[in-house]
DNA sequence: AATCGTATTATGGTATACCATCATACGTCA
DNA sequence: TGACGTATGATGGTATACCATAATACGATT
């Protein structure tokens, strides 16, 4: 029997916590709170109309995602993000990455294809429109397809949290000339080597991607290391 | 100058937040509280002597760890391991531990090798001690040196985060026979390659030591789904 | 003028009270 | 007897009040 999707309860409500965590995670994100940013419970509580219980665990889970660190004796900070770890993100990508592109290559998961397709396409449609915010949703949605149909749940959740860490320079990334034509590229060989089954040939696209990401974002981050 | 250690403060004061935390996930993993427990707030906060508030923040903590999960409208519980996670950790293990350990062949860092050296010796002392618990701290500390040296800072935390959720299966291959024979030879391997210089030889020998503790894990876990 | 000590304040740590909601148990009515 | 509705309780969500402490500022004393 096919339930009829109208009746389906889509979301739990969303408690305030939750909330709170989006806006200051998106604050983070999209640069409203610089690096280095104090985040005081009392004036982020008062910023966001919640009590400080609220504000404390979301600082917690922040600082767990690695976006907020907390200095002794001084509070929660913005975390700033140095070079060395940068590059070991994009190095962990890429390991990540590729074996679940390998595995998903092994599994070759119909939906999951479909679905990296139509978010391929979708991407390449952002670009022209250079909604690079869709870039990046359309993105995740095409490397969550193949991470899950390659049984890559954990991996998938590792992913994740390292991309939240550096989303600064994957935002900038995508924006700098000429990705718009290698992004896409890259990732249509990825899934080529999926369709055709064809595991080596997965890993070694993603480790393409991955690398070439890890070399603008790099340039990028010691152009400002520069000024 | 050098500064008389004597006065060095080690540790800062710990809040009521980090001992609960620890309490709570020796609990865990020392199997007091079996997977599916649930974790009632106030019924915790009771039996650690300490407020809901503290309390939340821990199961918010652990959950991020993985050790805990939220079920909707029911509370938080233990976290339950199934045996496809549980393989996908010990993958990724391989994965970031090879890596590592490549990176540590090249660095060649004096003062890491000499822990290692230290560590893998404890571990056999422990061995034949009977003392496992030992065997564990000792082998954190064999690879805290590797990674740290070859300067993975990052994949290290996220390692030390997946051996939090099979910690459990750690404590069990460690005790299973013959592994006190097995365990320290692929250990010294991985150590001699690393001394040598030699990252292929070293990122070999880490993926069959993964290997060798994931082949007996999943055994183990087999015989408990019979059961 | 410099340094030391003290007062003030900012801020995180903790406890607690109240509220909303979901699950369960019990009773009533057909 | 079964099903439905209502009451009750357990539990998580949230706000708030109070406390301890560390950073800062200011003043006194030499």
């Amino acid at each position: 029997m096919t339930i009829p999707n109208v009746l389906r309860i889509s979301e739990a409500p969303r408690t305030l916590r939750e909330i709170a965590l989006d806006k200051v995670r998106s604050a983070i994100l999209d640069q409203h709170f610089p690096p280095g940013t104090r985040l005081t419970e009392r004036d982020l509580g008062e910023q966001l109309g919640v009590s400080r219980t609220v504000v404390r665990e979301v600082i917690r889970h922040l600082e767990s995602e690695g976006l907020v660190q907390s200095i002794p004796n001084q509070g929660p900070i913005v975390a700033r993000l140095d070079p060395e770890t940068a590059a070991e993100i994009y190095e962990l990508r890429g390991l990540l990455e590729s074996s679940a592109a390998g595995a998903a290559a092994k599994a070759a998961d119909r939906a999951a294809i479909m679905t990296m397709r139509e978010a391929l396409s979708n991407i390449r449609k952002a670009y022209t429109d250079r909604n690079f915010r869709s870039v990046v949703a359309e993105t995740t949605r095409f490397y969550e397809a193949m991470f899950l149909s390659g049984n890559k749940r954990v991996a998938w959740d590792m992913v994740q949290r390292l991309n939240g860490r550096i989303s600064i320079l994957r935002s900038m990334t995508i924006a700098s000339p000429g990705r718009e034509q290698q992004g896409p590229e890259q990732l249509q060989k990825i899934l080529d080597a999926i369709e055709a089954g064809q595991a080596d040939a997965a890993i070694n696209a993603s480790k393409l991607h991955v690398l070439a990401a890890s070399a603008i974002a790099i340039r990028l981050l010691d152009l400002k290391a520069q000024k």
